[in-house]
DNA sequence: TCAAAATACTTGACAAATGAACTATTCACG
DNA sequence: CGTGAATAGTTCATTTGTCAAGTATTTTGA
């Protein structure tokens, strides 16, 4: 965050906006996009995670974390989380113990596999997050709140043509390696 | 991001893509959109970091950095650069020492205040962005090969109203404080 | 005008995440 | 079968970033 991010301001924001002129309306378009789509959603993720802090003092890590699991009633393998989550293995181990500590989930042995884990909620992890959750639904609608209906599926219909361009594009990487 | 980041799956993708079924199709509209903004945006990050990493041995934050003074070319305070890349002073510090170390940007004094400095890139440092950037392009046009110029069109102006929503919700929360 | 508050930057301790090396187990298949 | 490759998880050194305290300077307003 990681992430911890940024605006990679090749074309900045700040000046589509008008801070600088020179529109530069070349064929930048995607470009133009990624930008603002990287501003928009670091912004938000800024957001959330000061907001978590706060009020529940958790990191957005072990919020995703538990969220995949409230989820996945049945647990997950924590490479399957870590594939989710999109973080290493080594990150997995170190939140799982530190969750496992404060009791809000627990490592069951797998029964087909005894290299691997199945992790899931405990009661009162489920109970922390069913709290947490429903204020943060209640912040994203309040952040999204400007848009309107049809913006809000559409942008959801373009994103996941996106994403499938995304998992095309990732899978076409793999066969050359 | 940093992170560095994640899915928050309250309502995971992999669902929506059919892995799970229970299309959830509440009024979670929001919410959905968010998560799959979330995971597009954190799923090209990542892409982005390990290329930039393997091609050019260089981190997402420092290219993010060089980024802002290639295009503020006459130079920066580093309190500008901290809020344009959305990171905390002391990260732009440091990030900042590297960089001249490396020799690609200097610290001027500023003239008009003296507890300032100006950080502009040094002429080594504008060679090396311009050639990077040029193919940072390029890996952001392929991802986004697959949407229509519509499309694009029209994500771009969604989002710009989402941006205009988040920075007038984040200055009513400041006037509260 | 001058004291208090705000701002620009640095520093150092700490937190979060990565990457690579390691152990244990399972899979692929000759 | 049995061996080599792949996979699940852990560990640890390193990188990256935050946070809070500290210095120097500028701004504000009684």
């Amino acid at each position: 965050m990681k992430h911890h991010d940024a605006s990679h301001a090749l074309l900045s924001e700040a000046q589509e906006l008008g801070h600088e002129g020179r529109a530069a309306s070349g064929d930048h378009a995607a470009l133009k996009l990624w930008l603002r789509m990287l501003a928009s959603t670091t912004h938000i993720e800024a957001e959330i995670r000061t907001r978590l802090r706060e009020r529940f003092g958790i990191s957005l890590a072990r919020f995703d974390y538990m969220a995949q699991l409230f989820r996945y009633k049945g647990g997950l393998k924590m490479r399957a989380l870590s594939r989710y989550l999109m973080v290493t293995g080594g990150n997995v181990t170190g939140l799982t113990d530190e969750l496992e500590a404060d009791g809000m989930v627990q490592r069951d042995a797998s029964p087909a596999d005894r290299r691997a884990w199945i992790v899931r909620l405990t009661p009162k992890g489920r109970r922390a997050f069913a709290a947490m959750a429903a204020e943060h639904e209640q912040w994203i609608l309040d952040m999204f709140a400007g848009l309107d209906v049809k913006a809000v599926q559409q942008l959801y219909t373009h994103l996941g043509a996106l994403r499938v361009q995304l998992v095309r594009h990732d899978s076409s990487a793999e066969e050359k390696a």
